[in-house]
RNA sequence: GGGCGAAUAGCUCAGCGGUUCAGAGCGCCUGCCUUACACGCAGGAUGUCGGGGGUUCGAAUCCCUCUUCGCCCACCA
């Protein structure tokens, strides 16, 4: 019978709800994740399901583990994004955001999201994300704004906020300012265009390089460096800007690259953040003109000649540069790669852009955050981010916090009428200085503004809530390293700025997912893994499997779009696995099962102290794993306790002893071990073990294992004799069917086998788990007084036991002379060189002691063996 | 230009100085409907661990270098 989890799940998420499981529990040590909020427009993604699978996973862990577990779910206004879609729904009718006003646009906002934001939270449930829905928050709720503003007024005051005059990044579709981090690079095949300036007293030209010819007109001088020999008579010199006629002079500045170009540098100060600088330097006294309109066309200025004004900035690229050939002032047009900045919400090219702005000074912030990571006080996970993240800490430079949006919270900054300006936490009506009218600055925040006291904001500060003293500081932040610095690196600083402590102990940093391409997963290329199609076709519990299982701490997932089945399979056939194993242990168990503890230890057999000893050991790695969030590990271990050793080994051994009076202790163990692999796999695919779980018949009602308790290591049941002793059966086993299949010997054809035991252990090993051998190989009868069987198949122990499988009449002789002969010649080869190292005087004198002698054992055993293959050769007379 | 990461079986990955360390899952081959499971069971094949050099008694594992791919940061117009 196949799982199908599909009726499942959201059956067991309502029972989850229902009981009321996801919110902390009132007493106990807090362990708190907030959740990166994603944006309130967006739509689940397998980036979004990674990210939140592995919170889910330490979440169900601590909880299971005791813990008062928060985990805070939310979503973030994202101001342009959001903005974004609605506009785009507003260019559709006809209309821009400045038909509406400002008041009936932001309405029109709230209502979208009031009507379609959050579907985001509501797929998270699809996939088993066990946050704390009672606490959800959204950054443009009443007390998260009050948060908001509070932290600005407190900036202000403390003189961290400054109005700016510079270039900054303009993107000219969102007619917004960005940070720099907003404005992402990317690497543009380009044109450097080679033009002439002709000297004002028509005695020649120089030439100058740019990429961007248009902003010629912008232009307030021309610059070399001072060492540049061949520029050095320059100096002082005028020049025309062509096709404006505007005379500009000729200076020397040290930022001017000596082997780039001409080693001339056009100077265009309002639309280049470097020449701001420069020209500050050279002409400080200086105008430095605006040539672009706000959406990038050429500025009706008297700069600007007439037949450009008005044309768009790539149009207008186009005819100058048609014009300057024409004029023979174009020297050549070079192929050039260089980086171009774009705008990280619509991909238009920046426009650097003369404008005040607000701006945060930032080092004030930073350094006591960079101190801390110094002394230990949080990590992140990779370790590999320290060197970016220390670089970008150091070098970070003063945040411009002002959008020229109206999606989100606005600027508290007030001005008056004759001038006074002030951060206010409350709207006032007029200056509490002079009394006249006020007016607020007309931008809004950026959305980092808000989002960086996510930490605290949604717990109530600055009051100070209960919620507040009890999940602050949180303890892990999981996330997406590409918001390491736009987002993680500033709730640290905000953390420690506003509450004087870090707001979490641990950053893990999850990989990117990407196509077997290696092509990041995006809507544009197509190229994504819809998750909530995997939760349909294969179930939440088979995507969080591949998700968590199949990638390790950091690295990057890469799943193919193409073939959902081969990616997802792991994870269906696991759940299928257990769920098949439940079945057979469900079918097993009384009503009233037996407590491991109630039964007497005299009745374990082998199979039982084995199984019982690698729980143990399984608890043990699984635990250790996830506390260094090793998830991959943790949830491979587990899945190879329930496959490899309980289902593949022990129920097939125990299933003859499941009935009569004796089935007790089978019962009792398959009882214990079923039930701690399933807690011990409920973080990873909580759907499935939950179902199973309430199936068993020794669980209290009403119990959910979501809330049950986390297995501890039981030493008593640790039996490493018992790991010994049953491995050897194992092998006996497999040794047997390893021949059976050689020789062809047909399933159904019973055999008789014989086991020689020589090493440490007994014939008495075997002798318990005689049943066994004889059932899982397939045998007629198995002896262990290594009664010789006639002709036979031999297969050779560690320490030279052997087994004998007896094949006469369908055994070759020349054909088990190769087996063995094959077998003889591969260990006396290993032997050889490990022979070869113990007479090696430099590895018995250098290598550690310990490691020596366990080559020496090692060499003997090998010895033994091989020595017994020898003797087998020669009695069957092989050459 | 600076920094980081990856390169291991056909595919996706684990292992990151010393126990058969050359592994797992998927795929492939052979045989099985063995009364929990064919989304399964049993048995198998497959890799000069990217190339080269070095350190070491010993290297997939450490160092250097090259090649390929990816990411982050950066004011060469």
């Amino acid at each position: 019978m196949a799982y199908d989890p599909r009726p499942v799940e959201p059956s067991i998420y309502k029972r989850w709800l229902e009981a009321g499981v996801f919110q902390p529990r009132a007493d106990g040590e807090p362990y708190v994740i907030v959740i990166p909020p994603p944006n309130v427009t967006a739509e689940l993604h397998v980036g979004h399901a990674l990210n939140n699978v592995v919170q889910d996973v330490l979440i169900r862990f601590e909880r299971m583990r005791g813990r008062a577990v928060e985990w805070l779910p939310g979503t973030d206004h994202a101001g342009i994004a959001t903005q974004n879609v609605i506009e785009k729904q507003l260019a559709a009718e006809g209309k821009t955001r400045f038909d509406l006003g400002r008041e009936a646009f932001v309405e029109r906002v709230w209502q979208f999201v009031r009507a379609t934001g959050n579907t985001i939270l509501e797929q998270l449930k699809t996939i088993g994300c066990s946050c704390d829905w009672s606490r959800t928050r959204f950054t443009l709720d009443p007390a998260y704004s009050r948060s908001v503003r509070e932290v600005f007024v407190r900036l202000w005051d403390e003189g961290l906020i400054y109005r700016g005059h510079r270039v900054i990044h303009w993107c000219p579709h969102c007619l917004t300012a960005l940070s720099d981090e907003e404005a992402e690079h990317h690497e543009t095949q380009g044109n450097l265009y080679h033009i002439k300036y002709p000297f004002e007293d028509g005695s020649g030209f120089v030439t100058v390089a740019t990429t961007r010819p248009e902003t010629m007109f912008g232009d307030i001088g021309l610059v070399f460096n001072p060492k540049d020999k061949r520029h050095a008579a320059l100096k002082g010199k005028r020049v025309k800007i062509p096709l404006s006629g505007v005379v500009i002079p000729i200076a020397t500045d040290d930022a001017v690259e000596l082997g780039f170009g001409t080693g001339l540098l056009k100077v265009t100060p309002a639309h280049d953040a470097n020449d701001f600088e420069i020209a500050n330097r050279a002409w400080p006294k200086e105008d430095k003109p605006l040539i672009m309109t706000e959406d990038a066309h050429m500025e009706k200025s008297s700069r600007v000649p007439v037949d450009l004004q008005g044309l768009d900035r790539f149009e207008a690229r186009k005819k100058i540069v048609k014009q300057l050939e024409n004029q023979g002032l174009l020297v050549k047009v070079e192929q050039h790669q260089h980086s171009v900045r774009r705008c990280y919400r619509c991909d238009t090219i920046v426009e650097p852009r003369l404008s005040d702005q607000w701006f945060v000074k930032m080092k004030p912030l930073a350094e006591p955050v960079l101190a801390a990571y110094y002394k230990g006080e949080y990590d992140l996970v990779p370790e590999r981010w320290r060197a970016s993240y220390e670089n970008w800490m150091k070098g970070m430079r003063d945040w411009n916090i002002s959008r020229q949006l109206w999606w989100g919270h606005r600027i508290p900054v007030f001005t008056c009428t004759n001038g006074h300006q002030w951060a206010d936490r409350e709207d006032p009506t007029s200056c509490p200085k002079c009394g006249a009218k006020v007016e607020q600055d007309p931008d809004v925040l950026d959305t980092w503004f808000s989002s960086w006291l996510w930490p605290f904001a949604t717990f109530g500060w600055p009051e100070p809530t209960p919620d507040l003293q009890r999940f602050y500081p949180g303890h892990t932040l999981v996330t997406a390293p590409e918001i390491l610095f736009l987002w993680v690196s500033r709730m640290l600083m905000s953390g420690y700025h506003f509450m004087g402590k870090r707001p979490f102990r641990t950053v893990y940093l999850t990989g990117t997912v990407r196509d077997t391409k290696h092509r990041k997963m995006s809507k544009s290329l197509g190229n994504g893994v819809d998750p909530r199609a995997v939760v349909k076709l294969y179930g939440a519990d088979a995507l969080r499997w591949t998700l968590i299982a199949g990638s390790s701490i950091g690295a990057d997932v890469i799943l193919d779009p193409n073939d959902l089945d081969t990616t997802f399979a792991p994870g269906r056939n696991f759940a299928n696995k257990l769920w098949n194993i439940g079945q057979f242990v469900l079918g097993q168990l009384p009503q009233s099962v037996p407590s491991i503890d109630a039964i007497d230890r005299r009745s374990l057999t082998l199979a039982d102290r084995w199984i019982l000893s690698r729980a143990q050991a399984t608890v043990r790695e699984a635990t250790a794993s996830l506390e260094q969030f090793r998830l991959d590990e943790a949830a491979k271990r587990c899945f190879e306790f329930a496959w490899n050793e309980l289902a593949d080994w022990y129920v097939e051994a125990v299933k003859p002893r499941m009935t009569g009076a004796s089935a007790a202790t089978p019962q009792a163990v398959l009882a214990y071990c079923f039930d701690l692999g399933l807690r011990l796999l409920h973080p990873v695919v909580p759907f499935i073990t939950e179902e199973l779980w309430q199936k068993l018949p020794m669980r209290k009602t009403g119990e959910l294992l979501a809330t049950a308790q986390w297995p501890a290591v039981r030493p008593d049941l640790e039996d490493p004799r018992a790991d010994r002793e049953f491995g050897r059966v194992k092998i006996a086993i497999e040794q047997i069917r390893s021949i059976r299949a050689e020789y062809r010997v047909t399933p159904k054809t019973k055999l008789r086998a014989t086991i020689v035991a020589r090493g440490n252990d007994k014939p008495a090993t075997f002798a318990g788990e005689r049943d066994t051998i004889v059932r899982l190989a397939q045998l007629e009868s198995l002896a262990l007084d290594g009664v010789p069987l006639g002709v036979g198949a031999h297969a050779v122990f560690g320490d030279g036991s052997e087994v004998v499988v007896a094949l006469e009449g369908i055994v070759d002789v020349s054909n088990e002379c190769r087996r063995l002969s094959e077998e003889y010649h591969r260990l006396d080869k290993q032997l050889q060189s490990l022979s070869a190292r113990l007479t090696n005087e430099s590895f018995v004198s250098r290598a550690p002691q310990d490691v020596v002698a366990k080559e020496r054992e090692k060499e003997k055993a090998w010895r033994d063996q091989r020595d017994v293959l020898a003797k087998k050769l020669e009695s069957l007379g092989c050459s």
